[in-house]
This record gives structure tokens, sequence and C-alpha cells, in this order.
DNA sequence: GTCTATATCTCGATAGAC
DNA sequence: GTCTATCGAGATATAGAC
């Protein structure tokens, strides 16, 4: 049994790691951070993950199998385009808020064009996948219309809220992430996907 | 005269600076780093510049009054709001083009919570400023379908491609980077725009 | 498995010769 | 203004007692 899973001193690392990882990325975080925020010495960091290029990995491989998990069941179900694609936004979006920290760590490995892309990659390219099989029957194939496109930008929508709402601070007037807030965004998103299938159905008739 | 403006030593490490902080960050890169890529010595980087935290402000403000400037203009000028917020639109995008790195390096700085995000929000607070003023008559001032709601989803829509697509790599296809996948999500974004303009106009009937 | 202690390195920053 | 040399702090990582 990986001893990541129960409540020892391995797994009080990986989440202190996860913690610190998110908000201020590989570099900003030393051994002994982690070893502080998880109650435990830093040599038992080294011991139980051998160096921080390996820990941040295990971090990465965590967020990856929780974020394939979450969308594996919500795209596949019945229903025609629209509405596996809403359901689609919800688990993006219930996903995003639950793992909040994991979206900042993405955004900021992305940004950085870190070494460890290989593995941000592979949940990329699930995501894609999903709304790929979606909009299959929709849009053309190639070009400006392309599910690609769609894709990339509903990820910089969902990821936007998430990783600069908060960061905008007075700016946006309320907390982003009260519940009244989420639920604003929300509701934003579903329209955003209701006009943009608009727009394609009418590309649709005009062809 | 600012002894960056001309190809002095100065100059050199604030280039050098700029590309070593977008890739990684404000904590990823040392002294030395800058230096080596200037081809100047370590001590003169604090010679020029006092310290780390000192230079790296001189690169945000150099981008922030780059940024700025290239806003000012665009959106101010004649025409109804669907013909200016595709000029926007554009503007945004060139700037996006022409500096690459600086769009990575405020992505970064704000997915790590960085210390300087004041800098950042005076960029971000005049693009919601001009979102606002060409959006006032065509969206309500609350709600999801509010100024702020638009402007977010507009810099996600922006931002994702300037900074993700690069990292999506074999996923993307084509180099996004080429003139042909760039004119390809200049008319994405474009149609998106007019997409959610008619939208917009649908719930204006409907009222 | 978990500690203390430490080896070794690199960091930001400075002093002082030129 | 630009160099070499170096400081003290804090980093990763390891050795070895328990």
């Amino acid at each position: 049994m990986d001893d990541t899973a129960s409540g020892g001193a391995a797994a009080r690392i990986l989440s202190a790691a996860e913690e610190l990882f998110a908000a201020r990325g590989f570099a900003g975080v030393s051994a002994r951070d982690i070893a502080e925020r998880a109650g435990e010495k830093k040599a038992s960091v080294f011991y139980h993950f051998g160096s921080k290029p390996e820990l941040f990995q295990r971090v990465l491989e965590r967020y990856y199998a929780a974020h394939a998990e979450a969308l594996g069941s919500a795209s596949a179900g019945p229903g025609d385009a629209r509405e596996r694609l809403h359901r689609l936004i919800d688990a993006y979006l219930d996903f995003a808020e639950d793992h909040e920290a994991y979206m900042r760590l993405v955004q900021h490995e992305i940004a950085a064009g870190s070494e460890f892309l290989p593995e941000v990659q592979r949940g990329l390219a699930l995501l894609l996948d999903r709304v790929q099989a979606i909009l299959a029957d929709l849009v053309p194939a190639t070009g400006p219309l392309s599910a690609r496109q769609f894709f990339l930008t509903f990820s910089g929508i969902v990821n936007a809220y998430q990783v600069f709402a908060p960061a905008l601070g007075p700016l946006w007037g309320e907390d982003p992430r009260k519940t009244g807030a989420r639920r604003e965004r929300r509701a934003h998103v579903h329209w955003v996907a209701d006009a943009l299938l608009a727009g394609l159905e009418g590309e649709r008739r005009r062809a």
C-alpha cells in the first residue's frame, strides 16, 4: 500500500508540498518550508521523496489522477451535444473550485515552460479529447471553428476566473471565492456556451 | 537620458532579465543567470539595478508602459460598440504576439500570488476600464452578463493561446507561433466576439 | 523511520582594486 | 564603470546515531 495514502508523515509532507508549490511555484519553495508546514523535519522530506524535483512530480501526478477522474464520467453519459457540453463545463468548474491550488500550480508551471510539462500535457490531452468528442458533429474538423480552438477558449475562460479573479482583488469588487460570486460566474460561462452553440447553429444553417 | 534605452550594459541586462524572468519567474532566476545571458558580470547587475527585486520592477514597469500605450488609442476612436470591441481585440492580440515574454511573465506572477501583484493590477485595471466603456450600453451593470465577466472571459481567451498553446506542443499539431496558426486563432476570437454580441442582442430584444 | 549534525553548494549583495 | 574576491545566509542533500 502506498504510504502517502494514509495519514503518515509522507502524506503530511505531500499535502504541505502541494499547498506551497501551488502558492509559490517550484523555485519559490524550499524543503525546509515544506517540512515546517507538514510538522516534520527537513531530513524526512528527503527520506520519503528523495529529492525536491521528485516530490514535485509526485504532487503533479496525484492531481493529474484526480483531474482525469473528475472529467471521466461527466461528459461520457447520455444527452445531446448541448447537454453533455454543459455537464463537462460543470465538472470542470466543480473541479476548479475544489482544487484551486492545483489550477494555480498548473497555470504556474505552464507559464514557466516548466521541465515538468510532459506531466501537465497528459491532463490537457484528456480534456481536449472530451471536447472533441462532444463537438465532433457541430464544428468543422479544421479552421477557426475547430474543436481545438473552442477547447483552448473554454480552458482560458475557466482558468481565468480561478487564477486571475482572486488576484484582481479590489478590481473585482467582491471576493471571487464567495458562493454568490461563483454562482454568477458559473451562469456566465453557461451563457457563453449557449451563445457559441447558437452561433455554430447559425453557421450550419448558412452552409 | 536613460542608460537602459541605448545598447549599453544596463540595456543588455534588462533584456536578459526580461527573457529569464518570463521563462522561469522571479524566484527561478538568479543574478548570475541574468549576467551570463547578458554577457556581463554578476556585480554589474547589482551596480546598475541595486537589487534583484528592483530589477524585476524595472522589467514590469517597462512592459506596463508598453501595454498601456498599445491599448490607449485602439479602443478610444470612432465607430459603434462592435467596431471598437474588434479593434480592442486586435490591439490586444497584436500586443500579445509582439510581447509574448511579457504575457508569460504576468501570467506567471499572477498564478504565483506574486509580491509584485500591485504593479500587475494597474495594467489590468486599465484594460477593464476600456472594456467597460465599450460594453456600457450593451450589458447590464451587474450579474452574469456584466462587463467585468466579459472582461475576464476575453482576457482568458487571449492569454490562453499565448501562454497555453506553445506548451501544448504536439497536442496542437502545428506551431502556434506560425503566421497561419495565428491568423486562424485571430479569426476564432473575432468569431467568438460576434457570437457573444449576437447573444447579447437576443437578450436585449427579449427584455 | 526519524532525528542531529554537517558537508557542499549557490544565492544575493558588498568591498575595494583598477 | 567594471572587475575579482568574498561575505553571510540559506539552499539541497547526506551521514550516522538512535
